[in-house]
Order: structure tokens, then sequence, then C-alpha cells
DNA sequence: ACCCTGCCATCAGCAATACTGATGGCCATG
DNA sequence: CATGGCCATCAGTATTGCTGATGGCAGGGT
């Protein structure tokens, strides 16, 4: 009677689907089972969970509906580990990465994992960068590759979904996407700080977000003028040379773009880093393509 | 019969005291309990957790206890963030901080707090860098107070065992514990990475772990001669004067500290910086104390 | 070499739990 | 006002999770 994984788990599909019967429908129960989990969740809490008609949480809700998540995907990823011990197909290898992280260096390293492991059965799926160590950590992948901006030394931020190693395979400098005509353009060695007040672009998924450019630099602005949730970089790309907005881009995916020109920021010291994320013990192709990755592969 | 946390909960115990019958009389099962619970578990997953004669975790066993001790941190912090929605008792006041956050300001901060709220039930636990969230998240103490080195702007990485907010509340330069007649002593503005093959202190406790100091230069090296694992200062200054090798500390605890000078650090630009970590709504003479501490407070 | 003691696994029995299916009250809708 | 959809509740049953008893196994003392 202590917050167990399937209580938690109907409590998320009822706030999620906003309905008792239909949580019910999905979960295999019936509507009496789901109701008297709730029951029991609230009556083990000692607080209400959810207002009724219509169904939706309340402040404790809300409050347990922030642990649930994580609760529940560290649990899957608690499984998923040891499951791996067991049994290793080795003909199977799932690659997650963010958008950037797909590259001409990566291409090269999936061509000899290929090449060494004939017929194997390769599949890459582009997630956010919230969702790759969630794959990896839950086995859904066996290999990540996220990316992010962060000072020269400092390793990116991975949500803390279970004992993940993270190692650095690539950084590139940083610079300011500005279309064509922009008084800026082909200047070297922008300080961010001065840029604060300019129009920007907020496209958190493939570039770097407002917020963080805020706590990088210390200064308040960088107002996103236009946000642009998706992860599609030509789109943003057209965006910025139409003169949108500005956006802050590892160097690399600027070059020959046409309409937009790259400005090296100089402050903050900030670089773009992609990192190879593993859980603990890759084995026959995940381990191949994790050491031809690695820049200081032994 | 998934990963239940009262089975995480046996797991855990018996892995710790090595004896089903001892875990039992902890818990208050019976010895078959124990044993049934167990053998649940390692249904449930598929795998051995546990060697027998003598009790210890097999490896898949060994993982899961990765997993067990966040997942059930967090499930009681789960319990206690809604429990503090409930009642709010407001004459205790617990804080948790670590050794090098007892300061004056939080001193006057606290005689402050006191004064505002005659009668309060006032409790300073001085606890480890990673026990100040969890004993924050669990409800076990109303604020917290960490500390450690970071790039200026980088706010402190929290473990992650719930949606706490935390905010810098103090910073102050870095230095290099020397002791007196060392040729560097009185130096102003040491690049770190000069230092790498000196002879280190490390104390992971109160300085900055060499470890640290390796990711933050680029440089291998800071060896540590001696490990000081506890958190007292005053012990390890002394062992820094008697020239048992350097540690990084902020600049103001060695302030008149006798046989022992600090030098200023330039590279890597590093700040030792307190923050406070409180859970969502702080009320009463937490929230007051919250307030005195908060440098932008409003 | 022996028994003894402490350990864990297993079993049967019982109590508590967690489901299903039926029913009833409530609200929104037509 | 009737109706349909929704959630709560109830009774009945299957399952689960515990206790207490028993048995096998290993290590230590005599």
């Amino acid at each position: 009677m202590a917050m167990e994984p399937h209580l938690l788990r109907t409590f998320v599909t009822v706030a999620r689907l906003g309905s008792f019967s239909a949580a019910a429908r999905e979960l295999g129960y019936t509507q009496s089972a789901v109701s008297q989990q709730i029951a029991v969740l609230e009556a083990d809490l000692g607080a209400g969970l959810l207002h009724r008609r219509p169904v939706e949480p309340t402040e404790a809700g809300a409050r347990l509906l922030e642990h649930a998540g994580p609760l529940l995907l560290r649990t899957a990823a608690a499984r998923a580990d040891i499951a791996r011990l067991a049994g290793a197909p080795a003909s199977r290898l799932v690659l997650a990465a963010t958008p950037l992280a797909v590259t001409t260096g990566l291409a090269a390293a999936l061509a000899a994992t290929r090449q060494a492991h004939p017929g194997l059965e390769l599949t890459v799926r582009v997630l956010g960068r919230p969702e790759v160590p969630a794959a990896v950590a839950t086995g859904e992948a066996d290999l990540g590759l996220t990316d992010g901006m962060a000072a020269p030394s400092d390793p990116l931020q991975l949500p803390d979904v279970g004992p993940l190693t993270a190692v650095a395979v690539a950084e590139q400098p940083v610079a300011v996407a500005l279309p064509a005509g922009h008084p800026l353009a082909g200047r070297r060695g922008l300080d961010l700080a001065d840029l604060a007040d300019a129009r920007w672009l907020d496209a958190p998924g493939v570039a770097v977000p407002a917020e963080r450019l805020r706590a990088a630099t210390g200064v308040a602005g960088f107002r996103p003028a236009t946000r642009y949730p998706g992860t599609d970089l030509r789109g943003l790309l057209v965006l910025v040379a139409a003169g949108h907005g500005l956006a802050v881009l590892p160097q690399g995916v600027l070059d020959g773009v046409p309409g937009v020109l790259g400005a090296p920021v100089r402050e903050p010291r900030l670089v773009h880093r992609t990192e190879l994320v593993r859980g603990s013990l890759p084995e026959g192709p995940a381990a191949l393509l994790a050491r031809l990755l690695d820049p200081e592969r032994p």
C-alpha cells in the first residue's frame, strides 16, 4: 500500500486522458478497478489527487505527477538494465540521436560498423534531447548521441535516469546565425551580451534556448520574437535568412546555407559538443560503434 | 508484481546486512517473508539477484542496487512533497547545510528569523553534499544550503531527486591553500594547470576534489598524496600548513589561519558558490529565512 | 568425526488484497 | 424530462502476501 508503480501508472494515465473509464480501457482494467486504485492512492497519501467531473489533478495530484514520470522511467530503466545482462541479440543495433548529432562522422562510423557486422539490423531514431538518455536507459536504444552547449570543460547535463556514462565525441565552435545582409554578418568574435536586445528565435530543439543564453551571459533580454518548437534545422535557417530573428548554433551547420552567415561567438566561452551516451556495458556492434565514435579510442 | 517499493526496500536491506534473517528482524517481517519477497523479485526480473551463503549481490543484483536507492529516495520525496501541502507546523525549522555553507551571514539571517518567530524550534543539520538535496526533497529539512565550485555563470549540479529549486546566495573567489613557507605563497593569480604536478590533498567533502580539477583544467595530474574523506575544515588546514599537500578552497576560509596562505586562482575561472535549495513552496519561518538569504530579495 | 547452531528454502494455511461485474447517483445534454 | 456517460460503491471471488512449521545445508566447537 505504498506508491506501487502500477498505481502510479494508472494515476498518470487517468490524468493524461482525463477519464477513469478511458484509462481503464487503455490499461485493460475495469472502470471499477481504476476507481479503486485511485482511491487507494489517495487514502495512502492522505490527500485528494484528482478532481472529478471534470477529472483533473488537484494541487497534490499535480505534485505527484511531477514525480511519477521520472519514477516510472527509472523503474523501467532498472528493469532494462538487468534484462540487458541476460540476453544479447548482437544482430540488432538501435541508435538514438538528437537532430544535430547526426553528422557525416557518425555516418562513416555506422558504415564501418555495418561492414564489420554484415546482416546488422540498424535503426537510427532521431529524438529530442530529453528522450535520448531515457531511450538508452530503458533499453529502447543501445547507444545515444546528444548534443548541446556547454562551457569548454563542463560536461553536458543529462537528466538523471540512471547510471549512464557519457563521453564527448565532437566539439565545434558556436556562432550566431545572421541573415546575409545583417550589419554584424562577417564580424568575428561577437560578445553575446551585446546582442541581448536583438530579435531572437527561440528554438530549444536545435539551437541554444533563450533561457540558456541569459544564464550564460548573466544578462536579461534575449526575448524571443518567434518560438520554434520543432527540430527541423532547415526551416529554422529559412526563418533566420528572412530576418525573423537570430539563433545560436554550432558553426558547422551554417556553412553553405544560402542567405545565412555565421558570426563566431567569443563571449561567453561556449562550445557545441556532442556526447555519446551508453548504458554500462555495450556489447557486439554497439561496442564497436562506441569505440569508433570515441576520439580517444584505445 | 513489478518492482514494488517494499520489495526493493527489503532487497537493499538484505544486501546491506548480508543476511535474510537480519533484514527480516530489522523490517519486522518473518525470515520466510523476506525469502519469498526476494524470490518474487528474482522471478519478476528473471535473474538471480543474490548469491546465498554468503549473501551478496550478483551482477544483476549490483545493477539493481544502483537503481533502488534513488528510486526509494524519490518515492519518499514524492510522499513528502504531498504531505507538505497538507500540514504546516510553522514553529519548526530544519535547515540542512554543507559545512562550508555555515557562515556568519547565515548566522545573522537565522538570528533575524528567530526574532520574527519567537519560540521557533530551530535545527541546523550539517550534512554532506549529496545528502542536503535529499534531505530537502524528503522533507527532513525545510531548506538546504549547499556549496561547491562552478564556472562563474553555471549553476551547481544537484542530484536529481525531484523538483527542487536552487538560487545562489553567495559567491566568493577561489584560492589555493599553501603552507606559509611555500614558494608560491603570496603569489596572486595562479593558473591551476601549472600546479598539476604538485602534491595534493583530496578532500572532496570540503575542498574541490581532484577529479573536478582535472576536468576544469583539462590536464591530467592532481594526483592526491593524501585522502581526507571527512568534512572537518580545521583538520584539513592543519595538514596543509604541515606541507602534506595543497587544496583548493574558497578564499574566505583561509583568512587568519595560522601557517596557511591563500593564492587566488586565475585560471580556470572558478567561483565558490553557496546555493539555497528549497522544495516548491516554503511557508512560515522557512519562507522568511529563504527571503533573508536571497540576495535579490523582493 | 560428530553434533549443534544458525542460515535459507519450502510448504500449508490463513488473512488481506485486488480484481470483476452489477448497481446506483450525479451531471450534462438533447 | 428523459437519456447517456461518468464515477462511486458494493458483494463476491481469485490472488497475493504473510505467518509458523519444517527440512536441508554449511561452518564451528568439542
